[in-house]
This record gives structure tokens, sequence and C-alpha cells, in this order.
DNA sequence: CCCTGAACCTGACCGC
DNA sequence: TGCGGTCAGGTTCAGG
């Protein structure tokens, strides 16, 4: 579920929560995630949040003795409650803040993480493979271009490949693939230096719009603080299936590709 | 290297 | 009400 503006306008919820804030405890109900919880995780117990920051859609939890890795999978969530709260069923994980405050985790489908690293986070096995951050400066068309000469694979495949750039996934591909006029199964060597131009800017233009609106909520995700997201309202293509396309009238297709459903309008896209 | 399909897990929804 | 099938925002891994 959570793309790049998910996890952002959790990060951007929790920090002022977070940060500066003692963790007295942790409480693990649930240890099999996507990985089992280590043991190790709990030298986080005692230490002092030093900051909050987001790699693609990792969280990084920072400490002194060391970082919690922090993944959403598909239907992960985190929450700011008071230590008063009972847990329900899916909440797998507490963080007892020192002002009586909990950080709870919660995921129906358990394909998060929660991973320990002392080393710095940036060498982890998981980050440190990934690609650009896509609101960075160095992120443009040219850095599309450039990678994706002799790459045959389709273009919404390569756009949601985080060695390539982090963060897009099912839904900002097909709506960034739609405002760029571009048809998701075009091989990514056959799309011109002009068209990556326009193409980052629609990447840019809606992770951006969607952090802004709160990111969007399916079915699993409130931001910290309980509220859904409210870029749903602003999809184009994104399950809008049959429909008339917002440009052109004509009808929204949807194809699965690589086991994930595109949406797009074959009369504005190619 | 490239791509596909399976795997991990639960819940919602739809048709019968 | 119940049952079976399908689908869902992610990512890794095995295999051809």
């Amino acid at each position: 579920m959570p793309e790049l503006p998910e996890v952002e306008t959790t990060r951007v919820g929790l920090s002022p929560h977070l940060v500066r804030q003692k963790i007295v405890s942790l409480h693990i109900r649930q240890r099999q995630l996507r990985w089992l919880i280590s043991d190790q995780i709990f030298q986080l117990e005692g230490e002092q949040i030093l900051s909050l920051i987001r790699r693609g859609k990792y969280l990084i939890l920072s400490t002194q003795a060391g970082h919690a890795l922090i993944h959403l999978g598909m239907s992960g969530s985190l929450r700011i409650l008071s230590a008063a709260e009972p847990p329900t069923k899916h909440d797998h994980w507490d963080m007892v803040l020192g002002d009586k405050q909990v950080l709870r985790y919660r995921d129906p489908r358990r394909f998060g993480a929660l991973l320990w690293t002392e080393a710095p986070p940036e060498e982890h096995k998981l980050l440190c493979d990934l690609g650009l951050e896509p609101l960075s400066e160095e992120f443009c068309g040219d850095y599309l271009f450039r990678i994706s000469r002799g790459k045959s694979r389709p273009i919404k495949s390569f756009i949601m490949d985080s060695k390539i750039l982090v963060g897009v996934g099912n839904i900002y591909a097909s709506e960034a693939l739609f405002r760029a006029g571009i048809h998701p199964q075009r091989r990514a060597d056959r799309i011109s230096a002009k068209r990556y131009e326009i193409l980052a800017g629609a990447i840019v233009k809606v992770l951006k719009t969607a952090i802004s609106a709160g990111g969007t909520s399916l079915q699993d995700f409130f931001t910290p603080t309980g509220e859904p997201g409210y870029f749903r309202q602003q999809l184009s293509v994104y399950g809008r299936e049959n429909q008339p396309c917002l440009r052109c009238g004509g009808i929204i297709k949807k194809k699965v590709q690589a086991q994930r459903s595109s949406y797009y309008c074959p009369n504005c896209q190619h």
C-alpha cells in the first residue's frame, strides 16, 4: 500500500512526536513480519530518538546505539496513541515513549519489516542498492533516459524498480504515465529524451501533489493521527477501469503486467 | 542480464 | 450465511 507519499506523510506526522523522545520500552506481540524481528531490536530500549528519516519506502529511526529500519509493506501503518489504548488484532508492536504515548505498528498482511542495524543505514543490504530519490536534485529526465538505453523492459516496471528510482509503486506509476502520455507497456529504450523529461516532471508532480493531500487511502492507510489521505479523489486512472478518461472521454483500460494491474487510456498514452 | 511467476499473509468483495 | 475464487498499496527469491 504505502508508496513514497504515504511513507513521507507518516514520517512528517510522526516526527514531532518522536524526535528527542526517549524509548521507554518495546513490546512485540507478533515477531513474524516479512522477516522475523531480531532480539537485537531491544537495544532501542532506553535510547533517545535522534532522527526519523525516509529513504525510498523505508523509515529510519536513529538512536546513539543503532538504527531501526521500518517498512510498511502492503498494509502497514504507524500511529501515535495514548499508552493506555489497548492494542487490537493486527497491532504487532508498540514503542512506549517517555511522555505516556505509544508508537503503534499495525499490519494485517505482515509484509512489513522492523530491522536493527548498527552500521550506517545506507550500507544496509536493503538500502545500499537503492536508486535515486525522485524528489532529489539529481533526479531528472536525462537520468532516466541515460539508464534506459538498451533496456527492453516495459516503462512501468522500469519506473517501479527501486534500483533505478525509489518510492514509485503501482498507483503512482500508472498516474505518472498517464500524465506523461506514455503507454505502460512501451519499451523503456523506445522513449525519447524529450519524453523522459516530461515523465520525470510527471513523477515529481504526482508525488508532491499526493504528499500535499496526505497520501492515498484505499483500505489500510491512515496518517499517524488516524486521518485518511485524500489523494484518492485526484487519481486520474488508477482504479478507474471502464470509466471515462478525464482528458479525452475514452474508456480507461486495465491490463495485468508483471502481476500488477496497470490502468491507462489507450487513446492518450502511446 | 532480463523477465516471469511464486512466495509471504489477511481481509474485502462478488457470485452462487 | 457460507463457500470458493479473485484481488489488494511491496519486495525478494528461484528459475528459465
